[in-house]
DNA sequence: CTAATAATTAAACACTTGTTCATATGTTTG
DNA sequence: CAAACATATGAACAAGTGTTTAATTATTAG
């Protein structure tokens, strides 16, 4: 495997892993819906101000959020159109029932340890 | 927001936050070539036997991927088609160069202020 | 200028998480 | 049965991460 591919492979999990965290998806998913203020986005995410402001600046240096100052406020949009199309793929999968054979949880392992 | 609503968003965080790590990642990007034993994956990938077994463990139990024990190996596979649509769709997203304007980094402060 | 609002930043802490090493479980073969 | 191979599990540790609180930097209004 090239080099580069490998850098890729880093970055690409870096997004999965900005997008991993619930504050930041529910960041995410609020200015997904249209450029929004920090003090908004606070208020629709039930975060303070000031974690949803130090997410953002992850977002934003992953370069899945933009930054636009308008007066006092800075309003923040999705950066990319990927992001929205990978936010709902993704949704499906979640929706979907599990199937027949369930997740396999902890062990049914009725010994007892030395 | 309803409550369903909300536990959907956790269970999309956590399948976000499987593919957050470069390991995981890396796993996954084997196994969506084809059903692989773990021996295989350790080798394609690099990482222990261990270390494998210990994230597909996670990964089965986020249903991303599935097993199938065929003799003494366990061959892994996807669960899933989102998962292939959504990698190869984020990979584009990554692959595009970042825009004119630059990544907004540390502050270039020169200022002293009276 | 000062006051007030909006956002960012810094430091500190609790907690989670990835990894390693050692041990156990399961499966086939002699 | 025991031995060998493949995978899984447990415990322990280092490192990373999300969150809070407090202080700081912008920007506008008086």
């Amino acid at each position: 495997m090239t080099a580069t591919a490998q850098q890729e492979r880093a970055a690409l999990a870096e997004v999965f892993h900005l997008m991993g965290d619930p504050s930041r998806l529910s960041i995410l998913m609020t200015v997904l819906e249209g450029a929004r203020p920090v003090a908004e986005i606070a208020a629709a995410t039930g975060l303070s101000a000031s974690l949803v402001s130090h997410h953002l600046r992850l977002l934003r240096a992953g370069r899945l959020v933009r930054a636009e100052r308008r007066g006092k406020q800075v309003f923040y949009t999705v950066d990319d159109a990927h992001i929205r199309s990978v936010l709902t793929d993704m949704a499906e999968h979640v929706a979907e029932p599990a199937p027949a054979g369930r997740v396999p949880r902890a062990k049914a392992k009725t010994a007892a340890r030395a």
